[in-house]
DNA sequence: ATTCTGACA
DNA sequence: TGTCAGGA
């Protein structure tokens, strides 16, 4: 006689760090679906891991209509070459992204380090102007 | 004491 | 997602 393994909101909210509020907004974008005893919600573990990969997928910087999407490929039988498609589309348009930010980040650091290069060069020039000009006692 | 739904200075 | 309300 197995005994119904469930998980209450606050066992998963210890967990994993996130606030029974969370949860419930995952609910309500059909990330999760505990099943109710009464009120109370019951999570399964089948609810726990896909709050696993919904965290991972936050992480990553995907959406929550992204994550949806990736969770429903486990759920059908496989097989659906379309959807996996789609996701790997998706997985491309983020690393395009990513890469893309990683190259404006670089040529703005890049920027910086030359101002501040140049500033430092008048900060010299003023300092030694001052010096010619104010003699020393 | 805890969780639940609904709402938004 | 936070947070507060008001009920179960």
């Amino acid at each position: 006689m197995a005994k119904e393994s469930f998980y209450l909101i606050t066992d998963l909210t210890k967990e994993f760090g996130v606030t029974t509020r969370t949860l419930r907004f995952y609910e309500d974008r059909d990330l999760l679906t505990p099943v109710r005893r009464g009120r109370r919600r019951l999570y399964r573990p089948r609810d726990r891991t896909r709050l696993r990969l919904i965290l991972r997928g936050k992480r990553l910087g995907l959406t929550l209509d992204e994550i949806a999407e990736i969770l429903d490929l486990f759920d059908r039988p496989s097989g659906e070459s379309q959807q996996i498609d789609r996701l790997l589309e998706r997985i491309d348009a983020r690393r395009e992204a990513l890469l893309a930010q990683r190259s404006d980040i670089e040529k703005a650091l890049a920027d910086l380090d030359t101002v501040e290069i140049r500033a430092r060069e008048r900060l010299g020039a003023i300092m030694v102007e001052e010096d010619t000009t104010q003699p020393a006692m």
